[in-house]
DNA sequence: TAAATAGTGTCTTTGAGACAGTATAAC
DNA sequence: GTTATACTGTCTCAAAGACACTATTTA
């Protein structure tokens, strides 16, 4: 509390005798949830190829967590914002300037780091992949992208005297291909690296409401409350794919329109209808007069972004 | 950064070792933009009365901004999460407990407190007028409602290479009743107090996207960025309103159908057709056998809140 | 009975879902 | 010609906008 009476200061006296250390605080970090869309391989020559969406994992160089895969971040300086620190993990990490950067939600549960009090202000951005080079992976900062699942596999109902209580179960699966970066053998070993974390929604409805919340119930492998963090940015990233434009942000300067409908797909983890798909996104694109070329069956024309509106 | 040599010990090991105090670290404190929706006096006796969208606010009875109106908010506590310090502020301030409860936005700009480092995380909460008694008013801590109104004034847009740049004026107008508390003279003055602030909305488009940012453009007697936190939960509300049941936070527990349309259109800030308003509602609510009584007019079905789903 | 709100019916418009049908390059 | 994708047309259905019409209470 502040002892010093102050009608009888000004305030730029009080600010001078303001002491800055009264109160314990928390430090600050940013974590990034970096998506991005990628093309496997194609199964045959005229298939297209399949899309992933993926997330950039950094193996922990360090304690705690030493040897999990965490979220790139860092702790927020005192010459920046939340967003300016994102934006300076975002472009150490990637190499990648301007991108698409939305604050998701900030994290406060005690005891999400062993070391101490740490609150974690998390950012999701989407990235094209075709601009994203990662750093060379020295052994303390080792970055790669994981394909990700999030699905719904459990929900049940709870009736409770004056509400409802529901618990719906998602699966979380990342999964990495082991790249063996010394061996030049033949027998190139293609070993997966398996992330999996188990992530419950709680959802209580009673006479005051609706509320719900996020658990981790198991956990491999994920650094931190990572996983929540992960599913959290999931969830976002499905609502505001129904009603914006910011898939355009994970694609290449031009692209087909069907390239685009499986980067919905792959995120909403539904197949779509084409004709309803196009034209839902008509007014996202604008055509070119390029086309596809060498692909073993009628070529698609190119689009590009159009974010005028 | 770490020195220690983390291959050789364990994380308890290292985390016994562990100096919290690396870096430099800032106050995180929450602020709350609590909203209700209150009724006007009716012009006669058979007119339906107005409705108004409130916001509460505290005047501020010490340095910085003494005098000025802000936000009710805090420092976080190490023993408590960002939302239950919200939670904590949110019942002292109005004693109500179990309402509905939003984290919005950390707001992390260098000097957007004059006395130090300070994020804060804001909340949204959304309170039943009717439950909430608000503190008795000693001088350093006086609580008021206040009317809120916040319109578009105006919308320039400027192209430039590459891109274009829109600018979207806001004005945010504060008025609460000043109620003389001593004096109980026939002559109930009824003084206003007004508080006013611009807020610019910069939404610049490029190839690179749609990025949008707030400012604060005129301000009088709003403290901090409070403003501009306003304007942020306005938003956001009117957003949610749209697509979720939130609106019923705002609802006594039972209400006609015409009172919560007016609550929509007070916070839309736009009036709304009967016959659809209905028709997109009726899931939310439930029918009573209760009607009104004594309008001077045709009675009205009262309508329980029904959060199933 | 006049005033004011309560509540319903229905025509139109819009957009999404469903699905079929035609088009076209590469092998 | 076969394969696989590209692209369009259209029927249906559901929700929202617009507006008009009927119903009911109280001073």
């Amino acid at each position: 509390m502040e002892e010093i009476n102050h009608k009888k200061i000004s305030e730029a006296e009080y600010l001078s005798t303001y002491s800055s250390s009264e109160f314990e605080r928390p430090s600050v970090a940013t974590d990034m949830v970096i998506f991005t869309v990628a093309e496997s391989e194609k199964e045959n020559y005229r298939k297209l190829p399949e899309k992933e969406l993926q997330v950039l994992l950094i193996k922990r160089g360090k304690h705690p967590f030493l040897g999990q895969w965490a979220l790139p971040g860092g702790f927020v300086r005192p010459t920046e914002t939340t967003e300016q620190a994102a934006q300076r993990e975002l472009c150490e990490e990637t190499g990648v300037q301007e991108v698409y950067l939305e604050q998701l939600y900030t994290f406060s549960e005690l005891g999400r780091d062993p070391r101490t009090w740490v609150m974690s202000c998390a950012y999701m951005a989407l990235v094209d992949q075709s601009l994203v080079k990662l750093k060379a992976g020295d052994d303390a900062d080792e970055a790669k992208w994981f394909k990700l699942i999030y699905k719904k596999i459990e929900e049940t109902e709870e009736t409770k005297e004056g509400g409802l209580t529901k618990y719906e179960r998602y699966q979380l699966s990342l999964e990495a291909r082991e790249e063996q970066n010394q061996r030049v053998d033949r027998k190139e070993k293609k070993e997966k690296i398996q992330l999996q974390a188990e992530i419950e929604k709680k959802v209580v409805i009673n006479d005051n409401g609706r509320t719900s919340e996020l658990f981790i119930t198991k956990n491999s492998g994920i650094a931190f409350d990572h996983a929540k963090i992960i599913a959290y940015a999931v969830g976002r990233l499905r609502g505001k794919i129904e009603y914006t434009d910011i898939a355009l942000h994970l694609m290449p300067r031009q692209f087909t329109l069907t390239a685009l409908q499986q980067v919905y797909e792959v995120i909403l983890d539904k197949p779509l209808l084409k004709a309803a798909f196009r034209r839902k996104i008509v007014d996202l694109v604008k055509e070119t007069e390029n086309y596809t070329d060498k692909v073993g069956h009628r070529p698609s024309r190119l689009y590009e972004k159009n974010w005028m509106d």
